[in-house]
DNA sequence: CATGAATGAGGCTTCATTCAT
DNA sequence: GATGAATGAAGCCTCATTCAT
């Protein structure tokens, strides 16, 4: 257990936030005890409420933080990209990235949803619809070009972002496949699932 | 709330089964209280335990009996299907359709594996990982006949496990597609993301 | 320190009542902890909320049967007594007595008003409403008959209230005075206090 | 709510004290929390230990302040008076007025008492018996001349102080009776009540 | 088999106070 | 003189569990 006794400063919040995100990982919102929290960082339980003004508070700021950061850095992924296919390979290579690079985040933003308060719970769920668009709109944009299959889009893409984020479940740093390799396997599998053919053909 | 006051009998565990998954999935393992559940089943918290052991207890009978039941109908499914697309096939649909009809279980087998002591833990694990090699079965045969692509079988099935798993989610009853229109789909799609061709071709 | 360890059945709530009342009076509701309060009783801190919901609860409880006990006593120490001086000796009388033997719930029914949430506000200073109603009501009756002075009914009520609720806070049961005597000098006082006559004259 | 942000220099030891007064008037000592008090003032709460010692010193000084002021202001307004009825009507006069117009301070010098230290409580009641004393030598150099009914002085005393200090508790700046109003009434009935007579006559 | 009361640990949060900057 | 962060104790309350009736 890393301890930095007597941190000071806006250090603090930063410690708090990183022990928090990683104690939320590993043992969820509930089971998460400020007694815990506070033993990881190093300071009393109650010197916790210098920084943060709630437990719940806590929670929400590491998820919107999440999300806004999702969201800010997809959209500049996508910005080069040109034609249809292009965006969804830079979709799926950032999605996979991204999601291996900051597992624990986008774990806790879908496990612990549900210990947000109701208001708390809109905004995230709001910013996370915003993503789902983001591919949504690609996939849309391709069968409109004919260069995709039709159907849903809605639910083909919910099932590629499944698929996609699955990866944070399993993927393990020195494993059997790299980061890229898992990209361009998942690239293959998702420009074949939404590609205009018929496997019956 | 449906709440069955003073019920009486064998009929009493059956109510706290009930319950306690309805309630488990709602609020996670950790913030539903034997208060909360006893309520619902309409005894007092003591009379919980001439039913059950343990809170822990409880939760591992829901996740073991689902998993059992799980494998023995996937078993069941799988058993009349001929060739490797076929079987592929036959993965989908049931998989989907089960996880449709029973989606608090699936749920909860995944978010509350981590509220599992280390032994009930293993248990699941391994009946999960059962499951998994199932898939990854079918995928590696279908890639020795040549009629599905190579590359790392394990990472494809969890992938599309992910994909179909996902349903839980976002599928609503009476949502805009019903449950044989998306195994049509994602049928399709799975079947095409294995197929042994190059999105480029 | 009285502490009747393990206490069982409905004899609990009676001794965290008594206890709670004697700790209230002594250092104030706010004061008191529960802690504090479960030590006197004898039992752990969390097995008093088998008998209250509430730390509120318990101060609320304890007002509204003291004010319902208060009220309940006057009308039957009023019902006996005829003509208007007969009745203001009654209730004289009553009054001082009452407070001298219940005077802890009679103190903290002042001083933790303010500690009451707004609803059990309303309904306690509803009570306390009802039983000056008595006072002013004799009063005014007093007047009309042209037996005691004119003047502000309400505002000579609460003085004489006020005097007379003064016992709580200096009456000693082995003092100078025991309390027949003192509601016999009490008496002439609020008597001649509202007698018809000037005292210039 | 009236905040003095970022109060400076010798001004804001005099809002601490009265924000203070305020709060304590408003919750009590104990609710009060030194958080609250340094918001009021528009500070830091670790600020407030540039003026005061501790809190427990805040509410000593508050009402040490009061209760030397009411007894210097008490001596004065009896310096003229001559007689003994005039000593008396000086002193419900004054009394009375001074309850009205700092009803604040009186009423903490009452409900805080019990949250004093034992050396800080001996302090402040014994200032208060000097001022008790007052009262009880008028009512006792009346009935040694004549002029008032004898019996226990003390007990006597107390019955008017409680009386008159009741004003605290029900008037109201512009209710039905002005203060010089309440002033006659009171009077009226003090006088009678210690006059020589008995209401049986 | 149900109940109500007890336990002891622990939950989140607030408190008065201190002190380096 | 003000600040922000730290402390350690304590606040009320809920928890899973036990057990005599």
């Amino acid at each position: 257990m890393s301890r930095t006794t007597g941190s000071h400063g806006p250090k603090t919040m930063e410690a708090i936030a990183k022990a928090g995100l990683r104690l939320i990982y590993e043992h969820g919102y509930e089971a998460m005890s400020l007694r815990h929290l506070a033993a990881e960082v190093g300071i009393q339980v109650g010197s916790l409420y210098n920084h943060i003004s709630t437990k719940q508070d806590l929670l929400f700021g590491l998820l919107r933080t999440h999300m806004e950061d999702l969201l800010g850095d997809l959209d500049r992924a996508l910005a080069d990209a040109g034609g249809v296919e292009d965006r969804l390979r830079a979709f799926v290579g950032f999605h996979v990235h991204y999601h291996i690079a900051r597992k624990r985040e986008v774990f806790i933003c879908y496990s612990e949803l549900r210990s947000l308060d109701p208001d708390h719970y809109e905004v995230i769920v709001g910013l996370r619809r915003d993503y789902e668009r983001r591919l949504i709109a690609i996939l849309e944009q391709g069968a409109a070009e004919g260069r995709f299959a039709g159907g849903d889009a809605a639910v083909a893409a919910y099932g590629i972002l499944a698929m996609l984020t699955g990866v944070c479940n399993w993927f393990r740093p020195r494993g059997r496949l790299g980061a890229d390799e898992v990209v361009a396997l998942y690239t293959r599998m998702v420009l074949n699932a939404v590609a205009p053919r018929d496997p019956a053909a």
